[in-house]
RNA sequence: GUGGGUGUAGCUCAGUUGGGUAGAGCACCGGGUUGUGGCCCCGGAGGUCGAGGGUUCGAUUCCCUUCACUCACCCCA
């Protein structure tokens, strides 16, 4: 039996990474512009770290971790999202000193063991997106317009943006009370999944899609209908931010994250175009992991993207960026191969793109390999060019050719694609 | 963890009411020009028909088991 990558862990083959190099870079790009600096943080914490920070009780905790003692017997675990882990180093480092770093974002490889499908993998790639210390609903409206303006330039189609506010401790424990009550009082009426639910994550009975349990749901008590004042007031700004922006927004009360870390707003970037997974993006406020995790007792807000998921939505295809002008070097006998082989090393040293054949196959066969590199020249070495002290370029997009003298020859290629660079640009 | 669908060439898929050397398109290799790409023409290579077992004179085809992939539930990005 060959060995196959683990289920649900996936290669990236070289025809898909041109999109992957896009989304990349266009973040990198934009995050920069909104002043957010790259964090690289560790595959590999404690587990305790995520069991503190996610929540004891939610479901990737309880049975999605990749988690295992090391060789001393240390619990681990292999990252299930990333903000915990950027807490962890913020508070490790004493960034909170630090006035310029407020802002940061990172790329990476999770890990969470659900049953893969569509959109949906053990090993899954985010974007991160984190702001510490800033209070300011102004901060969770730029942090919202961020994602979105990152999914409007990749072109991704009919984003829907659902805002919800998760309040805060004081206004969470009545409501999750009078909550209780109402289902205690429905439960007979309940689909079994939502009787399971309502013992182990009440919120998580808005999500259900029975019929007769959304009935039962729209007359159920609402968290947005009983925040307190500051919180009111706190998202009123929010959305007053995200008008003066001219951000369009679904306010959706039902709306419910997996991570108990999150308070006040909260939000998720939806498609139609996923199947059964809807989210592109989501993310939202959580003040008080910070403290919770050890650190100084500072506000945060920070979103994630799915990368896998925006790639499926990402369909022209995309290629690996090189420069404008691309050569393939084709050489005819054995002597003409060993000057070209030199030649092309040369030239690659010269920040060009360059490539050979390397079994002397006939000069059609090169030519083929060449066109299928889609270079823009080719240069032909052969015999009768070497007795004549000279080398055929010929160019692919013309089907034209000259000939060029042995000597000076490196000179003599870089001029003249790089003079076809200047035409083109 | 539960349910549905699908496993035939590198890829996308036909086909076999149980029978002979298992097909197409794309991709690959060669030829059509002693050394010139794409388009076209000709040819070639490539498959234990997912694996194991059963029924049968005979199984890729029927039955059972198993594995893999996939979609959905669940959950989430």
């Amino acid at each position: 039996m060959t060995i196959t990558a683990i289920k649900g862990i996936n290669d990236i083959l070289p025809n898909a990474v041109g999109k992957w190099q896009l989304v990349e870079s266009v973040a990198r790009r934009i995050f920069t512009n909104f002043g957010f600096q790259e964090i690289r943080i560790p595959i590999l914490e404690k587990t305790e770290l995520f069991a503190r920070s996610i929540g004891e009780s939610t479901d990737i905790v309880e049975k999605e971790m990749y988690t295992f003692p090391d060789r001393n017997g240390q619990l681990l675990t292999l990252r299930p999202e990333a903000t915990a882990s950027v807490v962890r180093a913020f508070i490790q480092h004493r960034l909170h000193l630090q006035p310029s770093m407020r802002k940061f974002y990172t790329i990476g490889p999770m890990f969470r063991h659900e049953r893969p499908q569509k959109g949906r993998y053990r090993q899954f790639h985010q974007i991160n997106v984190e702001v510490f210390a800033i209070d300011d609903p102004m901060v969770d409206a730029e942090v919202i317009y961020l994602l979105l303006v990152f999914l409007e330039e990749l072109n991704i189609p009919d984003i829907t943006l659902h805002l919800n506010s998760m309040g805060c401790p004081d206004c969470r424990q009545p409501f999750r009370q009078s909550l209780t009550s109402y289902l205690d009082s429905v439960s007979a009426k309940l689909c079994s999944d939502c009787q399971r639910r309502r013992s182990t994550n009440p919120l998580r009975i808005f999500d259900c899609k029975v019929e007769s349990c959304r009935q039962l749901v729209a007359k159920a008590p609402v968290l947005m209908d009983h925040l307190c004042d500051d919180c009111v007031d706190n998202f009123q700004s929010v959305k007053d931010h995200l008008d003066s922006l001219g951000v369009s927004y679904t306010i959706d009360p039902h709306m419910v994250r997996g991570l108990d870390y999150y308070n006040r707003t909260t939000f998720e970037a939806i498609t139609p175009h996923l199947g059964a997974q809807n989210a592109v993006g989501g993310g939202g406020r959580y003040d008080g992991l910070m403290k919770t995790l050890g650190g100084p007792d500072l506000p945060a807000t920070g979103f994630a993207i799915g990368m896998e998921r925006l790639i499926l939505l990402l369909d022209e295809q995309t290629d690996v960026e090189t420069g404008p002008n691309r050569l393939f070097v084709a050489c005819l006998g054995e002597e003409a191969q060993r000057r070209g082989f030199g030649l092309v090393q040369e030239l690659r040293l010269r920040d060009l793109f360059v490539e050979m054949d390397y079994e002397s196959r006939s000069l059609k066969a090169q030519m083929r390999r060449a066109d299928k590199l889609s270079v823009t020249h080719v240069l032909i070495l052969g015999e009768d060019e070497l007795a004549r002290g000279a080398a055929t370029l010929r160019n692919m997009e013309t089907s034209t050719q000259e000939e060029i003298p042995l000597e000076g020859l490196t000179e003599q290629i870089l001029s003249r694609l790089k003079l076809s660079d200047q035409e083109l640009t």
